[in-house]
DNA sequence: TTTATTGCAAAGGGTTTGCACGTGA
DNA sequence: TCACGTGCAAACCCTTTGCAATAAA
């Protein structure tokens, strides 16, 4: 999968470095979406004069290629996952525990959104806040 | 409506300042989302010893009341209105025209959520990305 | 060899904070 | 009066950029 991606930007004239691959690896490996800031302190275990300039030029880099995914989780700062699964966030406003919505849910929406406004959309990545069960519980119990 | 405000506020113990009322009427008279510089260059016609300070803390201010609402929409920056009408945002990756979208589109999506996960959505300002209609030919004159 | 990419350091932009003064209630 | 709110200025992120050195192809 990697390889496809590599021939896919030598082709392109890009070059294949040690900090982008190391960087596209942290992703892979990740479990759940990485702040650049997560990014750098991860890639810097394996490369050990990596900087942050860096970091964001190829998480930009990478995200124009198509290979990582950004979102915005209402954090301020943007996170980073690799791209494969597409999937939407639903987060607790109370607790900021993220939840994954397989992009299936959303199609119906999309259909409706294509024909009441002619938009075309293609975000995979929406955020969704709202209240996890547990801190529903917690609210209740406050009032 | 903003006197109404104004109750609920003194009765909280805070205080109604010439800066609130004339931030809050900005938003009220703005046909769009505005940023924080835009309301302080708006709001600074009024009050002219404004700072920057005091248009992020009354920003965040009226969020908490519920007052207004703050939305990303993909500039790096939040952007914040009047609450009241209930709406969301879909945006043309392209030419960044914002358009918006009623709540009442999105209910069943909730509805599902909420048997799904549990989840109790309260997002009103969730953030579509797409393609407009102009930008779809753009795109395909490009190919 | 050629030039895309990196590291370094500085700059940039937006946002937050401490503190003393001013001012609504 | 009294504590909430503001102005001022500095501090603080996070992110981007110019430039010379490095290294991938």
């Amino acid at each position: 999968m990697i390889e496809t991606y590599a021939a896919h930007l030598r082709s392109k004239g890009y070059r294949i470095t040690p900090q982008r691959l190391a960087i596209f690896r942290i992703l892979q490996a990740a479990d759940r979406h990485l702040t650049p800031s997560d990014v750098f302190l991860r890639t810097r275990e394996t490369i050990p004069g990596l900087t942050e300039a860096t970091v964001y030029r190829t998480l930009n880099f990478l995200t124009e290629q198509g290979m990582v995914h950004a979102a915005y989780v209402g954090s301020g700062q943007l996170v980073y996952e690799i791209a494969g699964t597409d999937h939407h966030h639903l987060i607790c406003r109370a607790c900021g525990v993220t939840h994954e919505v397989d992009h299936a849910l959303l199609q119906d929406l999309y259909d409706r959104f294509e024909k009441r406004t002619g938009y075309v959309i293609n975000s995979v990545h929406t955020t969704f806040f709202g209240l996890c069960p547990e801190c529903q519980d917690g609210e209740a119990a406050r009032k």
